[in-house]
Formats: C-alpha cells, structure tokens, sequence
RNA sequence: GGAGAGUUGGCAGAGUGGUAAUGCACCGGACUCGAAAUCCGGCGAACCCAUGUUGAAUGGGCGCGCAGGUUCAAAUCCUGUACUCUCCUCCA
C-alpha cells in the first residue's frame, strides 16, 4: 500500500515512477479524485455530526431537567437522515477508492534498471566456476528417475501433474539441503520459525498477494482460507498490527515451509523435473527493519543466500530485475540464478526483496524512533532458497558419467558417510528381494 | 460438533441508553544536596478531516474485538461475525 498522503502531495512523481511497471498515469488521478471527494464528503459529514453531537448534549441536559426537548429532536432527527446518506457516499466513495490504491504497485528504488518486459535485467556478479563435462550432462529428472529418487510417474498417479514423490536418498537429500540451509541461516542470527501452512484472507492481503493475485493460489474450498504460496506470508504477518520495540529491531526470521502455488498461466512451460511444482519446499529469509536500515539489510539477505550455493559449490549469478519484472510489493529485487548443465542456462533460485513500508503500511506494523514517533519498520523478504531447485543443480552439476551423483562435501555429515547417491544404495526397497 | 463465559487505554479494571470511573505505569512540576516517599498537574494507542507547522499546535470527527441495525443519543439494546478461555464430545 502506497502513502496516499504522499501520492497527494506529489503526483507527477508517482506517475513516472510507475509508469516504469506499466501503472497508467490515469490509475493515479483516478485516485486523487477519488481521493478529494472523500475529503468533501467527510468534511460535510463531520460538520453535521458535530451540530448533533452538539444538541444530543443540550437533549440529554433537557431531559434530566424534565423540560420538553421535542423540537430539537425533530431538529435532529433531519440532520441523522443527512448523515446517514454522506456517510454511505463516504463508505462507497472509499471502497473504490482503497481498492484502486490496493492495486498500486510499489515504487523501484533509484537505479533499478527500467524495462517493462524482464529483458534489461542488470547482472550484478557471476559467482563459480561453471564445470566442464566430458560426457553429455543429463537433465535432472532423468538422472532422478534412472535412480528412482525421483518418482513423477507416481505422483501424477496420486496426486497429478507437477508433483513428485522424493524417494530414498532422494528425500534425504532434500532434507539434507534445507537443515543445511536452516543451520546456515540461524548462523547468521535468524531465527527459525515453524508457521502455519494456511493462512486467512487478511494475511493474504497483509503481504500484498490479494488482492491481485487470486488465481494464483489454493484456496481452501468454502473457507476463508488459502495454501500458503510462500512462507513470506506467515512470516510477515507474524508482527501484524503491532508496535515493535525499537530494540528489537532488525529482526531475522527464517522458516522451511511447502509453497503450493497454481501455476495458472504457465500450462507448458518447465513440463518436467523439479523447476515448476505446485507443491515445493523453500527456505524462506523474512527481516523486519527500522527505515533507515533496509538497503543494508537487503545486501546482507542477498549475501546469506549466495552463502548457500557457495558453500554448495554450485556455480550462480546475481541479477537485479526491471522495474516491470518485480514483484508486486518490491522496491528492489535481487534474483540468485544457479545454473543448470543440462539446460545450458540459469535458473532462478532465490529473489531477495526490500519492500520498504509498502507491507508494514498494510498490515500497521510500526516502531518508535529516536524522537518517540510511530514509523512504520521496512520489511525484506527472501528465497534461502528453494529446496527443489537446489537439489535439481545439485543433481545436475555433482552428475557423473556412470549416472551417480557425487554428494556435495558439506552436505555429506547429514548422510552419515554416504558420499555418493548410486544405483545400488539411492532406494532401499528396490535392492530387497 | 455441543454448552457456557469473555473481548474497554501500555497494564489492571468499573461502567445495562445521556456521551468512557479508578488504580498502576508514564510525562511535567513542587519538596530534597540528590533520590525515594508524598503532594500538585498532565496524559487515554493509533487513525481521519480542517487551518497551521515541518520534528509547535488548535478545533472537529472517529473511537469500548469487527460489521450492521434501532435511537435525537449506543460501551450499554438488537442481529451477524471473528478471536480467546472453560466444560463435554472427538482426535494425532
């Protein structure tokens, strides 16, 4: 949510701004004219509402004096008519009015590269050596199916079509990745989180999902309920409507979650393997910071994601993503790409994002500053990073020949001298019998 | 799923139709070398509107979980709803 006081006082800056995300220059003035007339209507309003305020008063005075106060009730009772009417302008006029401000998108911060479509994204840095093959690397769902640790088959038999079963030393090495992720991360001071997985519509709202993105998400058929599509969401609202001590402040959340996302719009696309899911596990990173702390912090997020797929040795780069490419309530996003052998490209891995005020705003999470005066605290959020993709590079780039896979060196103390996932040991119950 | 109780300021807690007691906390002052205690005064989150200012305010609106309704007037009466607690039922 946008400061409409500010849209107020500076519109043409608003427009630009958002221009860069494909914001008509209407959608705008639609809202300061929505916005004058309310401020017409409340001042007509409030101007009666005092005058009956005011005889209600001489009323009751009256009437503890057993004198008649008869015409003042008629009086009254016009006026009650009249502000029963504005008000209903007023509420109609402010349903219009907040729902056009709702679809607003947040404003880039100075420097993100301009461009409506995702071309023109900026690279920032390229981070690994991307390995050399002596022999055909193979897509991650082949080698996963030939070692029945991936099992699509399956899955679409239970539950349809971009889901999968992890099976042997398929799960293990993902719950490898995300305790290795989570360990990483409380590490470097965050706290972890175990939050629900179904969240109500204003939380939805709160983080900026609703209410412009609907479709997107499972709704819980008959309730007022939604799958989470990503952790951001309890993790953000975990403070909503709240005053936070100063003291506190930054504070650095992480939580392994599923994310159950729809996937509307994206029929045909990432078929097969891991990258597309309608269910998948994420290590979600969520800071709450005082105002004038979130460019650092979101450096710091960034830098605790790359720590990731460093310490993974998995080769990546880090890009900022155009005006029109980001989410709805970012400022700035960096994106982490890891790269995959087999498609020959990268692949997004992790979105790290300061969100300025623009969720605080909605969901009225504030602290006081130095002076003693309500601010609303910045909220960042980001991937760290998505479990399913990272074990999809982890099969691709640690691929051998002979169709093992090489466990990565930090990985290997969760699987307990297990250092490569083969034929013979990837599922147990395909050895027996 | 059934029955009941509750939701009021930072906290505690009164208030069954006349415009939100009181206590604690907090802020200012007096007393004191200073502090505690005591006394005096103030303060009831946030929000919205107007005039004004840019770390001055003043006036008004709103405000007793939320949303409606009745009324000249609602914390109070009515309807709906959310959440919390207790008991029963069920359950990992």
């Amino acid at each position: 949510m946008l400061d409409l006081k500010k849209i107020r006082r500076e519109p043409d800056w608003f427009k630009e701004k958002l221009a860069t995300r494909g914001v008509k220059p209407e959608a705008i003035d639609e809202v300061l004219t929505l916005d004058a007339k309310r401020r017409e209507l409340l001042q007509e309003t409030e101007a009666l509402k005092a005058q009956r305020n005011e005889a209600s008063k001489k009323i009751g005075e009256a009437k503890r004096n057993h004198e008649s106060a008869d015409e003042a009730i008629a009086a009254m009772q016009k006026i009650g008519g009249q502000i029963k009417a504005l008000d209903e302008q007023v509420a109609q006029n402010d349903e219009v009015l907040f729902d056009k401000l709702a679809h607003l998108p947040n404003v880039p911060h100075e420097g993100v590269p301009v461009s409506l479509t995702e071309d023109g994204a900026k690279e920032m840095r390229k981070v690994g050596e991307i390995r050399h093959f002596d022999f055909e690397p193979k897509h991650h769902w082949d080698i996963g199916e030939n070692l029945g640790i991936l099992d699509f088959d399956r899955a679409a038999k239970v539950s349809g079509a971009r889901f999968v079963y992890y099976v042997g030393l398929g799960a293990q090495l993902e719950r490898a990745v995300y305790n290795f992720m989570l360990d990483e991360h409380m590490k470097e001071g965050y706290t972890e989180m175990l939050p629900p997985y179904i969240v109500n519509a204003h939380a939805m709202y709160g983080t900026g999902q609703f209410p412009k993105f609907k479709e997107d998400v499972y709704q819980v058929n008959g309730e007022d309920m939604t799958l989470i599509p990503t952790a951001e969401v309890p993790l953000t609202n975990y403070f909503g409507n709240e005053v936070i001590p100063a003291e506190k402040l930054p504070v650095y959340v992480t939580a392994l979650t599923p994310s159950f996302r729809s996937e509307a719009g994206s029929a045909g696309r990432d078929t097969r393997g891991l990258i597309r899911m309608h269910q998948f596990n994420k290590v979600e990173m969520v800071k709450y910071t005082k105002a004038d702390q979130s460019w650092d912090e979101l450096e710091k997020m960034t830098a605790n994601a790359e720590n990731i797929l460093q310490k993974l040795g998995l080769p990546y780069h880090v890009i900022t993503l155009t005006t029109g490419d980001m989410s709805f309530t970012a400022s700035e996003t960096h994106d982490l790409e890891l790269w995959m052998p087999a498609q020959g490209k990268y692949r997004e891995v992790s979105s790290c994002s300061n969100c300025l005020d623009f969720q605080a705003r909605r969901l009225h999470m504030q602290y006081r500053d130095e002076n003693g005066k309500l601010q609303y605290v910045h909220t960042l959020n980001g991937s760290g990073l998505a479990v399913g993709r990272t074990v999809a590079a982890i099969l691709e780039n640690y691929q051998n020949a002979d169709g093992s896979v090489t466990i990565p060196e930090v990985l290997v103390p969760y699987f307990h001298g297990i250092t490569k996932i083969t034929k013979e040991n990837a599922v147990p119950f395909n050895r027996q019998k």
